[in-house]
DNA sequence: TTCAGCAAACCATTCGGTCGGCTATTAGAG
DNA sequence: CTCTAATAGCCGACCGAATGGTTTGCTGAA
């Protein structure tokens, strides 16, 4: 295939995975000329592919979220058949995401960091969304649900102020969080509120 | 008491409050101008007691660790003797926080838009060993600390990207929590790694 | 009287965004 | 299939606004 000196789809796609990278790495205050250097090309360039740096930011955490989830699906393990197979896959694909130091700042906090942008709020609210959806389909009940994706979530940030050598915590809590998916007895007997639906009805949508 | 009209210590504690409003609501992005506007005082005078932005942000993150700290301190029930009241107590100032939308985006997102800034990220890192020393005084097992406290920090980010009417998932998930650190059998059989030691030792200062 | 606390004008730099121009690519006419 | 006109992709200079930081000078406190 002959290598086109303009390829659109091209420029987008490495402008976002630059912009991955230097945010990860500089937080998200920083410039789109950095970003468009980064990914070769100039601010000009970059602002004929995304209108506005708010418009590039809400693009490249859609592509994050978007990322993350196919790597939850592919950590998925197809030969299993059990109750919470999604769920271990959204716990090994966590895990993994900090082990591989993808980004120092992976997805939990890069969202975090990113988060006073407009539209992305509204974003990441979506996408919780689809998690509970996804998650119901899964067979648990919502108690192992809610503790392992919340307890895997919370170790996604405290993975990132690490010295660097508390791999034996993260490796302890990958696999005992997987455990915990196979778990027979509730953590803990607490009943939910009479009148909460889960996943959350998206009828609130004006 | 007489209002003195320079108070420097009084200023400086100003800043920092109008600083953490700020900046929860509009990012970590925000100019040095609008915090000092916000705090009642000139750019001038707030550096005077901030040399720097970076120094002023690192100051603020440091105010907010302590005031976790000790909104967790100010939870633990002092008629509670059981195992595990430490870990009670930082459940409850995590949720309440949230509930009581001290801000919207609270400690743990607030620390994670912030942690770029030099000397943030080491800061955190002492903190985290500070509480892991907190919790390791708790008598719990070490399984049941992890879980449940990466379980509080999960839910206090899943708060940020509320429609504003989980209250219900909130709810539940304190109690859920609290409870579980009554519970008397482990979540799940899996064994730490041999040489890990925990809390994780301070050796490692340069 | 001296100095810390603070204000306000000031400065160099950087930022997001626009504009005009150049060129690779493509659609369409012949 | 070829030539051409139109367009989309991209660059780099440019602009006004905003930013972090400095300086100068005033004033209340000790």
């Amino acid at each position: 295939m002959a290598v086109r000196e303009r390829d659109p789809a091209r420029t987008r796609r490495t402008v976002l995975d630059a912009a991955t990278r230097v945010v990860a790495e500089k937080g998200a205050g920083v410039s789109i000329d950095t970003i468009a250097r980064a990914a070769g090309v100039s601010k000009g360039g970059l602002l004929h592919h995304f209108r506005s740096r708010d418009e590039l930011i809400l693009a490249l955490a859609e592509d994050m979220l978007e990322q993350f989830a196919a790597m939850v699906h592919a950590a998925v393990d197809p030969a299993d058949r059990a109750e919470g197979r999604l769920l271990r896959g959204y716990v090994r694909a966590s895990f993994d995401a900090i082990r591989d130091e993808t980004s120092p700042a992976e997805h939990v906090a890069m969202t975090a960091a990113v988060v006073n942008v407009p539209g992305v709020s509204e974003l990441m609210r979506r996408d919780k969304q689809r998690w509970e959806e996804f998650f119901a389909a899964d067979g648990l009940d919502l108690q192992r649900i809610l503790v392992i994706q919340r307890a895997t979530d919370g170790a996604s940030i405290a993975g990132l102020y690490e010295g660097g050598h508390q791999h034996q915590e993260l490796a302890y809590m990958r696999e005992l969080l997987l455990a915990m998916t196979y778990a027979s007895t509730p953590f803990a007997d607490v009943q939910q509120p009479a009148d909460w639906s889960w996943p959350s009805v998206s009828t609130d949508v004006e």
